[in-house]
DNA sequence: TATAATAAGGTCAGGGAAGGTCAAATACCC
DNA sequence: GGGTATTTGACCTTCCCTGACCTTATTATA
């Protein structure tokens, strides 16, 4: 229901990318599809097809140009947990939430279970002054994904 | 029998949900549509559509915005969640694995959300003062509820 | 071979379109 | 009269979309 011009252009990427594994377009010839500013194009990749959401997207200019998204690498969950218990300073919740988004992008953690981490690790959460809350937040999220990891 | 204005709107919603599950609408429509305040529109979703009263409400600003209510599929949860954050003294790392159990137990929560909430609620995990880390417990705990309640 | 023209894509600020929050005012009910 | 419930309005945050301007690559031309 009322979908906006950048979910259709989202779920256009993402079809190509069922199709054969990376969508390669031209960012014109979309606009002109859609009928909307080029730049619209770069809203949508910025927005939905980030690093943080498990995307890679690299471009050229000039003539013959293109644009190619593709699914990065999943990352490996021991080794995550392992840098986030080293942590010196914790991590914050846009950079939680980052990790988190990219676990269940690359398919270590499920819909729910992402949601339910996203729940805990907010700051109004956990409140406490801040430079322990960032590192209570790194335990925690380091407990959540050695257990993942270990569970199976 | 005088029917407030927030009592019709929480008929017009209720309404909607007999009808097909789900109500799904725009603020500033319905507002119009009962010549009132946006605002008054959370007002009678903070009141009467609540977690704790069963229903699930999720929004998305700016354009193409909306708001969709849901009702809940485990009402108990959210009491729950709501219990724990009441409790002035939180709740021991025995208590929490006991519930978190017993959710599992009901088919609330799968193995892994299981396992990966008893990581997360460990007495070394969270790592504070004695007061501190049973409310923070409770917090988290009810967090995780909460989200669970509103899985999608 | 420089240089100019052309053909891409990138960035960023800004306007508009939603919904969210909160405190103050008002109305209602003992 | 006091307490609770309702209602409003001012202000905030988030999300979408565009247009002006910039950078880079290729191609044509002197």
């Amino acid at each position: 229901m009322s979908l906006t011009l950048a979910d259709a252009i989202e779920r256009h990427i993402l079809a190509l990318l069922e199709e054969s594994g990376e969508a390669a377009l031209q960012r014109v010839d979309l606009a002109r599809h859609y009928d909307c500013a080029p730049s619209q194009i770069n809203y949508v990749l910025s927005t939905r097809f980030s690093p943080e959401r498990g995307f890679v997207t690299v471009s050229r200019r000039g003539g013959g140009g293109y644009i190619r998204i593709v699914r990065s690498v999943e990352p490996e969950l021991p080794q995550m947990a392992a840098m986030l218990r080293r942590s010196q300073s914790g991590i914050a919740e846009a950079g939680a939430v980052a990790i988190i988004a990219r676990c269940n992008a690359s398919g270590w953690l499920g819909e729910r279970e992402a949601q339910i981490l996203m729940s805990m690790v907010r700051r109004d959460v956990l409140d406490l002054p801040l430079p322990e809350r960032d590192l209570l937040r790194a335990r925690l999220l380091a407990a959540a994904l050695l257990a993942v990891s270990q569970g199976r």
